[in-house]
DNA sequence: ATGAAAGCGCTAACAA
DNA sequence: TTGTTAGCGCTTTCAT
């Protein structure tokens, strides 16, 4: 009735447990012919490992957990798929947390990830508060942080330089002749996404001393709709511009909708580029250029690096991941 | 060093680990003084409970496995998305499988599913094949299967009436004043959502004394650059045609953009009904009209039914959701 | 080469 | 109301 334990394969194969577990484990100290004996039964009574069993004792359970603010965005799922796949390819399982609007779950999230023994936590675009801190080092499990960082604490990150990206971003547009150049910013309050791509925006300008203006800066919270009420808003109140960059996609497309409504074309009357490089970006029309942000590789990445940290065969590292650009039809080359 | 167990709650609290485990439980069997003791010890220690130690005493590990052929799709973010939060809510963590193209990982998954002792599945989107079932049979551990169902077995499902879906969608498209319409199927080998739409498709044609002509229908595989192609092989073959069905909103994406390069404008040139009712659809420009199948709550209600079967709450009965059409704007009533 | 036995941290009879 | 104890299924000394 009960599935089979170990117990029941060494008594049908005449062994000791003792036994039963070297040769399943492939230690030494048994014959060829108890390994066969043991291999049999195994097979007869369709013997299958119990790892809860086995970690309570091992301290192990070859389970991560990963923290996002939202799986469902195209954002989330792309991290989600390197972690995943790193994960399993070392034999680990994930677990996958969704801590909702502004971190709400997150505290409980740690807390059952701690009693569920995970090995390990990837924290993924969310700001580490204190307090998350606090209950992360508590569980003394490694935790490796993406797109997100910290300079407080010692915590390994993955992330790109958002700085030098918006930077090059907007260079991109200037080297293709653009100097009214408008921006549509994510949240401010964000330290990761949002100060410094507008930092890397402002200086890209100052460097080809093209003058800042703050009026030609609107600001969304990364979303679509956000993306397209800035837009809107851009296009009614701002001094002209011929292009705009936009800190995520998500608000890129959004933008272009916006002008679109307005009947411009794009890149004709308006060149954008965006930020993220999701899926997206290649399946509107036309194209959008954008930012590339190796976001499975960047989960890949981070999953390896904290397999390494459980298996203690590394030290903490950080990784700053390059971005480029994607080259596609939505800047407009001006003579 | 090692983190506390309830036995260092029971010494420093001066009761036994029965006692501890009873408060904890909040069951009966001790006095409010005692009550206070242990929940100081608690507190002073910072006690957590070992769920592994739990689980391997309850045979319950308040953990369900989640599989999907491609967690970074769109469509399968949207499902774990209403998964995950169900299962939160019930108490239940949930492990994400990525089971790679044509399933390459489902035995495997299933194997350490099975191992880690996880009370529940949900199985989405993939054809269950009989390899699948007896896994799954053998582990004794309910199902509920997600966007794909079996007659052969009983297994609850959860998915929208997609032959159905298909006709209103056609039928849509009909009572706009279309006569000559196209359609983008999925792969036709695909018994869920191949096969069903294109016979709704007919049906609704057939219904409205409109013949069927094999060569309005072109096959894609769901995804954006097969919708693409398909497209442009309608174009350059079909004869002529005012409306498009396609199987999928990637595909009609993918088609949409093909239009595009043809200088088509859309819904003015032609007209154009999607299926599933992803992000993207209301992102692009202009909207897309769609199918809506709603994909976060039958991943809910998917959890919901697993975990009432889990604790045995519950027969066996499979949902069949409703689904409806967005109206967007890329059609266009024809006079 | 093999087995006996002691736990891992917890729950749940069963006693007291 | 409280404690003692026997496991859950497994790994791992320590004997033999």
């Amino acid at each position: 009735m009960n599935p089979p334990t170990i117990k029941d394969v060494a008594k049908a194969a005449n062994v000791s447990v003792a036994t039963v577990s070297r040769v399943l484990h492939n230690l030494t100290g048994f014959s060829d012919k108890t390994k066969q004996k043991v291999l049999q039964a195994v097979e007869e009574l369709g013997y299958q490992p119990n790892a809860i069993a086995r970690g309570l004792i091992n301290k192990r359970t070859q389970t991560i957990g990963v923290l996002f603010p939202d799986v469902s965005s195209n954002f989330s799922s792309d991290i989600l798929h390197g972690v995943e796949d790193a994960a399993h390819e070392k034999g680990f399982s994930v677990i996958v947390c969704n801590t909702a609007e502004d971190g709400k779950r997150t505290m409980k999230y740690l807390q059952v990830l701690r009693e569920k023994q995970i090995d390990g936590i990837v924290f993924t675009s969310e700001f580490l508060k204190d307090e998350y801190y606090e209950a992360l080092n508590d569980m003394r499990v490694p935790v490796v942080l993406v797109n997100t960082q910290t300079h407080k604490h010692m915590i390994p990150y993955v992330k790109v330089d958002d700085r030098q990206a918006a930077y090059q971003a907007t260079d991109y547009l200037i080297r293709n002749g653009h100097r009214e150049i408008a921006m549509i910013s994510g949240t401010l309050t964000d330290p990761i996404a949002g100060t410094p791509r507008v930092e890397g925006y402002k200086q890209a300008l100052a460097d080809h001393g093209i003058e800042v203006d703050e009026d030609r800066i609107a600001y969304g919270n990364f979303g679509y709709e956000s993306g397209r009420q800035a837009m809107h808003k851009l296009l009614a109140e701002a001094p002209s511009f011929t292009a705009v960059f936009a800190a995520s996609d998500e608000m890129a497309v959004g933008a272009m909708g916006a002008a679109f409504e307005k009947g411009l074309k794009i890149p004709d009357d308006l060149s954008i580029i965006g930020y993220d490089d999701l899926n997206i970006s290649r399946m509107i029309y036309p194209p959008l250029t954008t930012v590339h942000q190796p976001l499975a590789d960047m989960g890949r990445l981070a999953t390896e690096k904290l397999i390494a940290l459980i298996e203690n065969t590394s030290q903490v590292s950080s990784s700053i991941v390059s971005h480029y650009i994607v080259e596609r039809q939505t800047v407009r080359k001006l003579p």
